[in-house]
DNA sequence: ACCTCTACTTTGAGTAGTCAAACTAAATAA
DNA sequence: TTATTTAGTTTGACTACTCAAAGTAGAGGT
């Protein structure tokens, strides 16, 4: 079994495949960025990871995760987002708080909770950030959605906040703004970089480029 | 904040402490013995121990704890059962498969977490095996009780468990032996080693003196 | 074609935790 | 009292993870 080291590595760089432009390969700075580690210690990893048949490395070209690697990440995504839902739902817990927990909890609940807390939930297919859960056997609903940042006027629903931050999340809370909140984008400043917005009828609130682009949303 | 490695030593010296002779002085061998690590192992950390102020160690003569090592001790115990006591009461597992689990778990959750735990329980003063719960403050209810081993024939309730074992645990449930049980000590056999116990109105049972040994109860 | 800068790799070192095996203090037996 | 046994200690080595600092490959700029 992976340790809960090599666990986030290997989550790391699934995501980050995710947003890759150069196919699912991975920059090994991007992911010594992501974990808040230094590039040495990144290059060292990468070998085990290689060793260990989880990730195809090439020196200075970059990572991909193997099959193996990708059920793992797979697995520890899913205990991650199942968990949040659980401390959200059943314990209550804020959703602007949920993330740092999980970021432990993922590595130290076993697989009999785990099923435990999905039968509890209902087998709920998204978390409460609006990502979506992968099941036991490690399929993910991979839909992508516009941040604000890029979209025009209209009306929207809000699906996803791509960000963790426990600051930026209760100021969204504070707005309602929250996974399924309908939502319409008034008018955008494009030179200012600010964009109004109307959530239900409350009064419009001002939002800058960079908190929209987190907020990722569907026509409607 | 102590490590997990370091919050396992803590517990073990503080369980053994209160089984201890010898005041509440711990021999090594005991610590090496409980946690499956060797004499070297144990003799090296307790040095490491004492530097950090958890124990007073004194060579060839065993370990105390001192007071920031009880209460961490005491804080790691209190996360253990309550995360015990949870499992069972609101995530429906089997009490006898919850120890493993609270295991790892107890150093993986937050405080604000088991806060949270302990309302939803409404504060429980022992966890599902009879084991009392150290407040947040660090006070635990230190009741003994006999050994359902050590007693003669009469009326009991069964106040505690103190085995960890799955497997035993599985056998108690199947003849509804859990804490606050009332049962009756039929007989014993001193030379066979053989108790006779009706619990409520079921067949009579034969108990060996060992399995006795982990039940704890009083006479009522 | 050469230079420079950036991203990456290598090296050397350190922390935390562990074991096996050699050694020793001290309790117990002879 | 001396010898033996037991419990505990020391030593040397290993795994897993990390960093700082020195070194380098190669992309892009001139
Ligand atoms: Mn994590
Ligand atoms: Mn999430
Ligand atoms: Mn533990
Ligand atoms: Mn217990």
């Amino acid at each position: 079994m992976p340790s809960s080291t090599v666990e986030d590595y290997l989550k790391a760089i699934f995501q980050l495949s995710r947003k890759s432009t150069d196919g699912k390969r991975v920059a090994l700075g991007a992911v010594s960025e992501q974990l808040g580690l230094t590039a040495g210690t990144v290059t060292t990893m990468m070998k085990h990871l290689q060793s260990e048949d989880f990730v195809s490395y090439e020196p200075r070209r970059g990572v991909t995760l193997r099959e193996s690697g990708e059920k793992a990440a797979l697995q520890v995504l899913r205990r991650h987002r199942l968990i949040e839902a659980f401390l959200v739902d059943i314990m209550k817990l804020d959703w602007a708080d949920v993330h740092e927990e999980a970021e432990i909890l993922e590595h130290a609940i076993s697989d009999k909770l785990i099923q435990r807390i999905d039968e509890m939930l209902g087998h709920p297919s998204h978390d409460p950030h609006g990502d979506p859960i992968p099941t036991a056997t490690g399929e993910m609903d991979n839909a992508t959605f516009a941040a604000l940042a890029d979209v025009e006027s209209g009306h929207y629903q809000l699906m996803r906040v791509s960000r963790d931050d426990s600051e930026y999340l209760k100021w969204l809370s504070s707005h309602s703004l929250h996974p399924g909140q309908a939502l319409q984008l008034v008018s955008r400043d494009h030179f200012a970089g600010v964009i109004t917005l109307k959530v239900a009828d409350a009064e419009p609130i001002q939002i800058g480029e960079t908190a929209a682009q987190a907020l990722l949303v569907k026509k409607c």
